[in-house]
DNA sequence: TAAAATCCGACTATTCTGATTGGTTTTCTT
DNA sequence: AAGAAAACCAATCAGAATAGTCGGATTTTA
């Protein structure tokens, strides 16, 4: 699970687009206009998004996008793992399985990152279109600090 | 809380010292070697991590770095915020609280991304350098697709 | 047929990363 | 005191990724 700004673009059209949308497409166009986000680069997303299955297009006037599950069955990590590259090769980083190999030993760092990337995923596939839409985001966290793994283990 | 190969780095390098630290300083070329990590790139990454309080340096001859804390009471968290840059100002993203501002509103996706960072900071505080040396890394958690928002807040 | 829209590929500017170079200072050892 | 080992420092650079641009081609509606 990668994330970079061009999932959170991607996130923020197709919020927008969920938000809009009443069964008609709508023109990428609008988006760019409300989101501010330029119209060349929206097309670029798109097409990334409707490979992966996330909207239909409707091509010729009158056409645009439109989701192709309803907003409340569109999980947010569907959005990034559309958009965003899935690996970077460059050594150990959260889902690149083989790239860590220093002398054919996993880094010793692997199974954070990996665990990392676990918790990522877990919580954006925790949060739909429609959860964002209506604000259901916060969880009870806070910014506090919890206990350590060695502090929970010790604790049982 | 920004994510990016040069925390990695830090924590690999910072995972290495603490773990053929005995009390003694090491020698940023030692942990050059062993990691593959260019000398000159680890002596920025130090320098940030020592202005950040994470390691203690001794000049000289037989010098080198030390942690500046027991690796039991490093956490990753700590390690990340030292070398990472806090914020890029472009648009909405975990850790920028005003970047995301459209017309006076903050933009609907906000929440969102705060809440991330939260999920990350939280995970990343909970784990330890110790922890990542003796492999207490390791969630339950798996791969699989949670309750969302709105399932979870129906439920109740 | 004209216009609206998606679709497509190539290109550009900027930023970030990881690395390089060439030093300087401090401090230990001999 | 001399030499060397190391941290320190600043400027620069190549490559990749990001965000955006441009010029069209294709589809479809009106």
């Amino acid at each position: 699970m990668r994330l970079s700004t061009k999932g959170r673009y991607a996130v923020m059209a197709l919020v927008d687009l969920a938000s809009k949308s009443k069964d008609k497409p709508i023109a990428l166009a609008d988006i760019a206009t409300r989101q501010e986000i330029s119209l060349s680069y929206l097309e670029q997303l798109f097409a990334k998004l409707r490979r992966g299955g996330v909207v239909r297009s409707v091509r010729g006037p009158g056409g645009g996008y439109m989701l192709a599950m309803p907003p409340t069955q569109l999980r947010i990590a569907d959005v990034i793992m559309a958009v965003d590259e899935p690996i970077r090769a460059t050594r150990c980083s959260p889902g690149s399985p083989q790239g860590c190999m220093n002398n054919k030993v996993r880094c010793i760092t692997h199974d954070l990152w990996e665990e990392l990337g676990n918790q990522i995923y877990l919580y954006l596939s925790s949060v739909t279109i429609e959860d964002v839409i209506t604000g259901r985001v916060l969880g009870t966290s806070g910014l506090v600090h919890r206990q350590t793994q060695s502090e929970r283990l010790a604790a049982q």
